[in-house]
RNA sequence: GGAGGGGUACCCAAGUGGCCAACGGGAGCAGACUGUAAAUCUGCCGUCUUCGGACUUCGAAGGUUCGAAUCCUUCCCCCUCCA
């Protein structure tokens, strides 16, 4: 196939990138590689520590398809190998290397959620043990011997450790060297990787040279912020998006969700995902930017929930969208909403009603919903604690974004 | 091995004999305002309640006391410093 113009594959290569080291030689490889109609090896490394892909990961993995759209050759390797070792990247203490039952495990998974991104018959998968597991204690040797324990030590993460007087064990520093090696494994000619991997893909670079290649370029992507990222003076401020922090939106979370949690982002997060996750031209961004900020929002939910879901999905959640939070339609009950039958013969108490159905953790919970008039029956604010349900089948909306029917027979 | 500090609700954290269902902050939930944004403001935020209260909770188990998160005993678990 025929490459497209340097420039024209350089505007969307830099899009959100943070940092390429270094642009004139990324430039030249691109250059060559079209002048030669010779694709350029991309090399994205994940560890695949953790199971569950949220947006987060997806933004490199997103840099990456668009080398992929280019014609390039991808390859996504999976750091089997590395992973026992843990990568020391941000940590501040040692952390207990995986097993192998839960590497082989967390690889699937991994696989599965990385072509919801990435075109499949276009990738190839690597598994870094291939070449990371035969080397013996002489290649180690060797290996460890192309790089300084000062230079080692440069990095911020270990410099604090030490400042810090913790521990770091030796292994910890032979992760950059390990995914360094990677790169003269692969002969990359270019390496993806978050800004906090900045370190270790300039280990790759240096090691490659040491290696007689030509070293690759590196280029960082932002870390995206959590959904609970606030604005602050025009600026996106908050922890970054991680499971733990518990402010993710998944790959495969369920279309509904995705959908609501996109809506509830802050609008400069709104922006940034658009400049790291969107398919959008700069073009139609504008176009976006000059419009309302929620009809760009309904936009960009809709388009990530078409990349996991599909484009049935998405406009699905469109629509039930614009139909329950119009102000016409607040008094609907979506077609999914949970249906509860409480078969007790007479009339129930909402609070009780509420409970049983576990739409309110407790009575006490029903109660003061039903108090700060969060619960609507059949379209109208009920506000009385000890209001009875009768015999039938009511409409129930529980605070903003809950909704069933409740049937009392 | 030695010395010391600590475990309180979803999280952080105050409380060191009664006024403690337990200050404060965060999260969460609801309301107002909106674009179901964000920010802001208000209320709720152990369970049950006939709304008077009742019951359960402060690492675990015992004990002292009219009364304990708070004092004593034993046990479990974390952390820091020294060696």
């Amino acid at each position: 196939m025929a490459f497209l113009p340097v420039d024209e594959q350089l505007e969307v290569i830099l899009r959100g990138a943070v940092d390429v080291e270094v642009q004139g030689e990324l430039r030249r490889k691109l250059e060559k590689s079209r002048a030669e109609n010779k694709p350029l090896s991309v090399k994205l490394g994940a560890d695949p520590t953790s199971p569950d892909l949220h947006l987060g990961h997806t933004v490199v993995l997103h840099k990456l398809r668009q080398f992929q759209d280019f014609g390039h050759r991808v390859v996504f390797l999976i750091g089997d190998f590395t992973a026992r070792i843990g990568d020391p990247t941000g940590k501040n203490a040692t952390r207990p290397p995986l097993t192998t039952d839960e590497i082989v495990a967390n690889a699937s998974t991994y696989k599965r959620q990385v072509f919801k991104i990435l075109d499949e018959s276009k990738t190839e998968i690597r598994f870094n043990s291939e070449w990371l597991g035969k080397l013996n204690f002489d290649d180690v040797i060797r290996l460890a011997a192309k790089y300084s324990v000062a230079r080692m030590i440069e990095r911020d993460d270990f410099a604090k450790r030490l400042a810090e007087q913790r521990p770091i064990s030796l292994h910890e520093l032979f992760y950059p060297l390990a995914q360094g090696y990677d790169s003269v494994a692969l002969q990359s000619d270019v390496e993806l990787g978050g800004t906090d991997q900045k370190f270790n893909l300039l280990v790759g670079r240096d090691l490659m040279r040491s290696y007689g290649q030509e070293p690759q370029c590196i280029l960082t992507m932002p870390i995206l912020e959590g959904i609970d990222a606030r604005e602050e003076d025009g600026q996106v401020v908050g922890a970054k998006m991680s499971k733990s922090l518990g402010n993710t939106i998944g790959v495969d979370d369920e279309p509904g969700t995705m959908f609501g949690k996109v809506m509830s982002v802050c609008d400069g997060l709104m922006w940034r995902m658009y400049t790291l996750l969107s398919n959008k031209t700069a073009t139609e961004l504008d176009a976006l930017k000059q419009g309302h900020p929620k009809v760009a929002k309904v936009e960009l939910a809709r388009e990530l929930v078409a990349r996991y879901h599909g484009g049935a999905a998405a406009a699905g959640e469109v629509q039930s969208f614009e139909r329950l939070h119009s102000r016409e339609g607040k008094a609907d009950v979506p077609d999914d909403a949970p249906v509860f039958t409480l078969a007790t013969g007479k009339p129930v108490a909402v609070v009780d009603a509420l409970a049983e159905t576990h739409l309110c953790e407790s009575k006490t919970k029903a109660r003061a919903l039903v108090a700060q008039g969060g619960l609507f029956v059949n379209g109208e604010r009920v506000q009385d604690v000890k209001f009875e349900l009768a015999p039938g089948t009511h409409a129930v909306r529980v605070g903003k974004k809950a909704w069933a029917r409740i049937t009392v027979a």
